[in-house]
DNA sequence: AATGAATGAGCATTCATTCAT
DNA sequence: AATGAATGAATGCTCATTCAT
């Protein structure tokens, strides 16, 4: 007697295509006539499912953020010490290759961008980071505490390897190449350890 | 008698203004009207001394890429020895307080999205970070030898430095005081000290 | 075991959802959605009952008009003499208080703007009008014979307490508050005794 | 050296255009297109000179309710006594003829329709209702002292007569040929005279 | 009878660019 | 050099209507 919903799915095909079209051409380039083209929905659709573009683009901030809980997910199962875990965690965000996802980190770019001037992204945006930023103090405290050296600079040097992050990801989109392959794993591993012998 | 042509200074008026604008609302919603604006102008005006409004986006990429360029000049002259000058270097790039220029960042910010998208950005961005690039290069080559170290990991190092530098500039317009304060200069210091301690 | 249809009252429902929907939005913003939605029925379903949005309202003028008919019935059926009926005639249509319905006078108003455009909506208000303006003239007649007063400008006193009851309606409507409470049934019965004691 | 402003003439030019279009077609049938293309400019001159299609609307009221200022100007200036000059004031507004404008009277229909549901048209409409009835008001009370009467009825008698008035556009634009030609301007004089006698 | 997803034409609005002055 | 009116294509969004289920 009923349609069955699909709500969900079409959602999902939707925030799909918005991250694909985002990483290639910006937000504010990715008109609802691209986005649709790319799903292979009508326009119209798109606003019976979503009420405006930017509802889109938080749901895919969520998704994005979400993604990285996920990885995080996985890697705490595998990993057994402390440093395991931390490496284990750097390389999920940072190393190219196998796991690397160009578009979704293109899209977290451009996100980035947006969240400067947007405030209802910039708001989703400093929640990931947020988050992110919690769990590298959380790393780092077990990590350090393991080794048996004091957890003073655990803030600071959590966001500085957040800052590295964020900035290998806009490198990465930006400036593909310029750079040595790889450099951003292994710089991150470098400076969490020379922290351990610089301090006292 | 004579009318001397004020195109230089229109010109740069007009730069100064888009770098205002697109700090504020982004590239995308830096239109020709809210520039001409803000820069006293008559819209009309904009077109007479550049063509299109990419190419006032082109010359505020020169002028930021120049300023840092100053900079480097200006700190050359005064620090004396090759730690100082990389110390002096990183500070005149991520110290907050006097000098910092929260405006300069944040359109940097943009510029850094929008070169993503826009090759011709892109090229010119590039062209930016590859001189920078280059620069931290032989701030480090000089410094690691007057330390008596080895100068292999250098590309590395420096690629890590810029990467946290244009991380702690995005997470600074986009997460303004989230982080700790001044931990970017901080742990930029850190980083390198870190690396000697435990290169070989 | 037999489906009884159920049509005539889901009609009905639509028909006092757009009511509801027209007084409060006008007719251009009361889309098939926003009707659905208070109604508790899903859009498609208006389509099958309904052709086309048009034949909706043209259903509630019907009704509307039908209600002043009902009211009328009621009151002659009450009152005994000429000069009650005509009375009780202008109190059901314009007196505040129980009988209000500001629900359905709004409607009217924006069915009135509606009828200046709309040809088929025209037609039907103009029946009810019209059928307004036969109703006052034969109440006018029988209540001036009464008190023995020739019936030369009934047509024009008619036309004129028609104007008066659509002009307190719109007001009502558009200015509610700005004028003295109870003024139009009090000035429509001040108006046809004013025409009794000045014709010869 | 540079352009003389329009504005204003373009601006006038624009508001008129919308009033034939509103009066043809109601407001929401008024698209900035029609408005554009009776106006013979392009549809995004409109939203050079006016900043929404709203604020069009918000413009042509105050237009329309200076017309009716200016028409009370002319006639004050006219007519003797106070009898003279009520007289003249509602056949100014309501007599049929040289000096009728049906396309403002369908204009001004539509709009007190729109006011129901705009708060801002709603606001200007009853700034205009509430002028003409503070003028109905002081014509009233010049012309009760005169005829020694008691000037106790007078706001109702004014609202009676703003009514009718009211009223009488609203049949005129969504009934016309339907009522006696002219009875309104009578009914509304026959209206005040009957008061007269009818008050002890 | 009923659902709700889907369509597509139409809308107000924005904006880089042009041009007559 | 400078002005500001003018253009028109493009965009996000709305909505009556259709249709498969």
């Amino acid at each position: 007697m009923s349609k069955r919903p699909n709500t969900e799915q079409r959602r999902a095909e939707i925030v799909s295509a918005l991250q694909a079209t985002i990483a290639e051409c910006g937000y504010a380039k990715a008109t609802i006539q691209l986005i649709a083209q790319k799903a292979g929905l009508s326009p119209g659709l798109l606003h019976y499912h979503f009420k405006t573009k930017g509802e889109i683009l938080l749901e895919l901030v969520k998704t994005l953020a979400g993604l990285s809980q996920q990885r995080y997910a996985v890697l705490a199962a595998t990993a057994q010490t402390p440093e395991e875990r931390l490496i284990a965690y750097i390389n999920a965000r940072l190393a190219t290759g196998e796991g690397a996802n160009p578009t979704a980190v293109a899209a977290w770019v451009m996100i980035g961008a947006e969240a400067v001037r947007q405030p209802e992204v910039r708001a989703i945006y400093q929640q990931a980071i947020g988050a992110e930023f919690a769990l590298l103090q959380a790393l780092l405290t077990d990590y350090l505490q393991t080794v048996g050296k004091p957890a003073g600079a655990v803030d600071r040097l959590a966001a500085g390897l957040l800052a590295l992050m964020e900035g290998a990801f806009q490198l990465a989109s930006a400036a593909p190449g310029m750079l040595p392959n790889g450099y951003a794993a292994a710089m991150a591993i470098a400076f969490v350890s020379g922290q351990l012998a610089a301090e006292p």
